[in-house]
DNA sequence: TACTTTAATCAGAGTCTCTGACCAAAAGCA
DNA sequence: TGCTTTTGGTCAGAGACTCTGATTAAAGTA
């Protein structure tokens, strides 16, 4: 089986399990939303660099930005530093998000270690954060 | 950094790699596409299964199937078993891509393995197909 | 035969993503 | 300083992906 599927199985279930978590908490996001959103740190980020960070263009950063504003998880700022930039920050209202992502990242390792054990889990976590030293475009 | 990012940034480094490799060779096909099309196999495979393997709705894996046909990477042929049926098959044309994106993939994995390891890359994968056991839907 | 399930398609809509063109502020430079 | 290039972001438009709901036809079942 290909290394990529390998990959893609797993990810899938995270990200299908976090959201559903997530949604059903009521925070109505999307996965493409959630991505942006996830890549937004406590100073604010501007759009180019949550573009870049999540590989997608800046015009579809701004479309997923502008949905999330719409819906109040996140607000645009002026720059200080730059006049023509604008930060986007993460609102109190999708602050109250993250513990309900974690708890249920939290869960899915808890399954996970069960599953391989505790030397294969931080063997796996291990690999793939040596293979993001290499394969992150961000960094 | 979440176990789901981790997997996300190389899966998608695979897949944007292969898919450019086998664009380049001449085959149009999206990732989409690509997706399905990966699932069939050689005797043919049901739209339903192929939907369920790929994580769609039917109505979506038929979509993808037409763009395949239309393109001449599959065919529908009558299920011998099941009148209501059909078996989607790969053409001889699609076949061709087979080897190109299998090389692309054994250059990724040397890639890797020259920065993890040999004993960590086989560490990876092992701790791959393990949890492929209980989150992938379709075994 | 009548009822239920399964395989697939049709119709329609929402979401995500991109390319190309553009504007304004900042940075670099003669 | 004034000119040019780069950078941050938006507007417009189109293509691609995906879904929900309804429908048709064949199989399976009582």
């Amino acid at each position: 089986m290909n290394i990529g599927l390998l990959l893609f199985i797993p990810n899938r279930d995270v990200e299908n399990r976090v959201l559903a978590a997530v949604n059903a908490a009521g925070f109505d996001v999307t996965q493409a939303q959630a991505r942006v959103l996830m890549r937004i740190d406590q100073e604010g980020t501007r759009l180019t660099v949550l573009a870049e960070a999540a590989q997608v263009t800046k015009q579809t950063a701004g479309f997923l930005v502008d949905q999330l504003e719409k819906a109040g998880y996140v607000e645009r700022v002026p720059d200080p530093a730059d006049g023509r930039a604008r930060l986007v920050k993460v609102t109190a209202k999708a602050l109250g998000a993250v513990p309900v992502a974690n708890e249920e990242l939290a869960r899915i390792e808890a399954e996970w270690e069960r599953h391989l054990g505790k030397r294969r889990m931080g063997q796996l976590r291990e690999a793939l954060e040596m293979l993001g030293e290499i394969t992150d475009p961000y960094r």
